[in-house]
DNA sequence: GCAATACCCGACTAAATCAATCAACTATTA
DNA sequence: TAATAGTTGATTGATTTAGTCGGGTATTGC
């Protein structure tokens, strides 16, 4: 089991645009400028997101990505694994052949936490986070700093990882 | 957050430990053999588990190692986070600095899922794990192979990853 | 119709981590 | 004192991460 940026990345893209719902399409340069996450590595995940039918795509100017469901019909635990990073704890994909064809001495543990995980996190759709108090609280400050970063004029790079910002 | 073969053969290993109780010092040739796990690969563990007071060893002829507490005292979580892998679903390791000093959209969602992970796991003791029917069954078959083999002879070997065993 | 916008796609890469292997060394005990 | 068994450090091939780079192609406002 793994969960790195790659996934991480994922969901925050998508809550980002679930927070920017009914705005029209939401260019991949606008998620990049407000998440910090490299324009480039978004291409690479949204890539993966459109083939699972998560998002849809608008060409052209003005276009971008938008939600292919409605937030409330989208949980966490589908967009990890979308960009192929498996919530499954155990190491033999549940396949259960673990030492020479059998299964090993821990299996049955690994089994119960994959379902534990999994089970927290289909739990939780985009919809019920933008409600959360937290994640609004965050969402305002980003909006108020790509919109200052925009009345500053030609400075409209991404705030860069380890940058300290107003 | 990464569970690999390392957390996932220091847990097995312990467990081993934990099975073979009282039967004094258990050498890692014993359990290599026996779990499929390669002797060098758990000297480094063991290096770990032996660091953070999880084990102690006896050196000589007849040494080995032993549970340093009671299997009852020791959960699956600290066996994990002796080994380095971390439980931790965050990438700022819970500092809240994930996008230029300030947390990140989904900051608060990775601390919840760490929690829970946390808590599942910590909740696991060995002592747990050997009351286990799937556990036992598991255990009875190593244990038989490995007698098995010690009759046959010369070929004491380690069954090795692939192979199909009887 | 054409230039700008923005998605689309594939190749490439530096760094990190995994899962070991190898060799040498030290302590203990039968 | 020789065999056993733990201890330590260096090294390694494979894989994955977290991107970058460079070229496409579709669409639309002017």
């Amino acid at each position: 089991m793994r969960l790195t940026t790659k996934g991480r990345y994922a969901v925050t893209a998508m809550l980002d645009l679930a927070l920017h719902e009914g705005k029209g399409p939401i260019s991949l340069a606008d998620i990049s400028e407000r998440q910090g996450i490299s324009l480039s590595y978004l291409e690479q995940l949204f890539a993966k997101l459109r083939r699972n039918e998560l998002v849809r795509s608008v060409r052209g100017p003005g276009g971008g990505y938008q939600l292919n469901r409605e937030p409330a019909g989208i949980n966490v635990a589908e967009v990890i694994d979308a960009v192929n990073e498996s919530v499954d704890a155990t190491g033999c994909k549940h396949t259960g052949n673990c030492q020479g064809g059998e299964v090993c001495l821990t299996h049955h543990l690994w089994c119960d936490l994959s379902t534990q995980i999994h089970g927290f996190l289909s739990d939780i759709t985009l919809a019920s986070l933008v409600a959360r108090r937290d994640v609004k609280d965050v969402a305002e400050r980003q909006d108020r700093r790509q919109l200052n970063n925009m009345i500053v004029g030609s400075d409209t790079r991404p705030a860069e990882a380890g940058e300290a910002v107003v």
